[in-house]
DNA sequence: GGACCATGTCTAC
DNA sequence: TAGACCTGGTCCC
């Protein structure tokens, strides 16, 4: 589900199956037929992507942009494209396989000055490269709680709520801890901590984030299920002991996001 | 079949 | 900060 790993991830996986080909385009849903229509036949170039934002280039006819928002997927499929089930927003087509996007909350056709001026207002992203230093230069001016940076897309680009909670548990701090009581030490250690869970969740298209010597099987437990499909310390665990220390996870609304910590590993730090 | 929930973001008050 | 919105999965009746 739709983190900026996901978003990477759809990017190589459509480049790979169908970039340098002239693809059918259609919206059988009829939302975003217009822009279908103008894609239709035409050679994807090139795909990328900045956060959460896809972009597929098409010769001649722009960039198709995609937020996948909530909800939003991509479903592959091999061979004729069969009749379409559910709200298919946008199919591309080849005879040799098909994507369908399903409840994306943008799917527009974009021209080249329009996608600079979207990456223009998008941070740092650990998956392109970036070093952080932007990132930083915000986070350490900012009193806001480091667990509302992180998921401010014009700060980091691509962390959501799942790697925010979880790299804020493997540094051991606290996630209402304001920007600029950070230390540099502590970003560069976090910056780099995320750019390799990210670039993992590529590879595995779904987060882990739970070190080697944290897996039940060594610390001695049964092994688990978490139901979101990866392995994680505290994301959607409230009121269950940390995996770490045994201290009950807690959860808290902030800025209108569940947010998720274990005060036993992640204490506040001294005033 | 309906209620509810979700890894996101924008807009209006 | 509340509500809206895109959709599908899960749970309950």
């Amino acid at each position: 589900m739709p983190e900026g790993h996901t978003i990477h991830r759809l990017a190589g996986d459509l480049g790979i199956r169908f970039g340098g080909r002239a693809l059918r385009a259609a919206s059988p849903q009829g939302r975003f037929a217009e822009g279908a229509a103008l894609v239709d036949g035409k050679r994807l170039t090139g795909t990328d992507a900045h956060g959460k934002h896809l972009f597929l280039g098409f010769a001649g006819a722009g960039w198709v942009h995609v937020h996948l928002g909530l909800y939003g997927k991509v479903a592959f499929g091999d061979g004729p494209a069969p009749e379409p089930v559910g709200a298919v927003r946008l199919r591309l087509h080849t005879g040799a396989g098909y994507a369908d996007l399903r409840g994306p909350s943008t799917c527009e056709l974009l021209t080249d000055a329009d996608k600079d001026a979207l990456h223009a207002r998008l941070g740092d992203d650990p998956l392109r490269g970036d070093d952080g230093e932007a990132a930083w230069a915000r986070i350490s001016r900012s009193r806001t709680p480091l667990a509302t940076l992180l998921m401010d897309q014009a700060t980091l680009a691509g962390v959501g709520n799942v790697y925010r909670a979880e790299v804020l548990f493997r540094h051991g701090i606290d996630p209402r801890l304001p920007g600029n009581r950070l230390t540099h030490g502590q970003w560069t250690a976090i910056w780099a901590d995320l750019a390799a869970l990210m670039r993992e969740g590529v590879r595995n298209n779904r987060i882990d984030t739970v070190r080697p010597e944290h897996l039940p099987e060594a610390m001695g437990r049964p092994p688990r299920v978490d139901d979101h499909g990866g392995e994680v310390y505290v994301y959607r665990r409230a009121g269950l002991p940390c995996h770490v220390c045994g201290t009950e996870v807690r959860t808290e609304r902030l800025a209108a996001r569940n947010l998720f910590w274990c005060p036993g590993c992640q204490p506040p730090a001294p005033a």
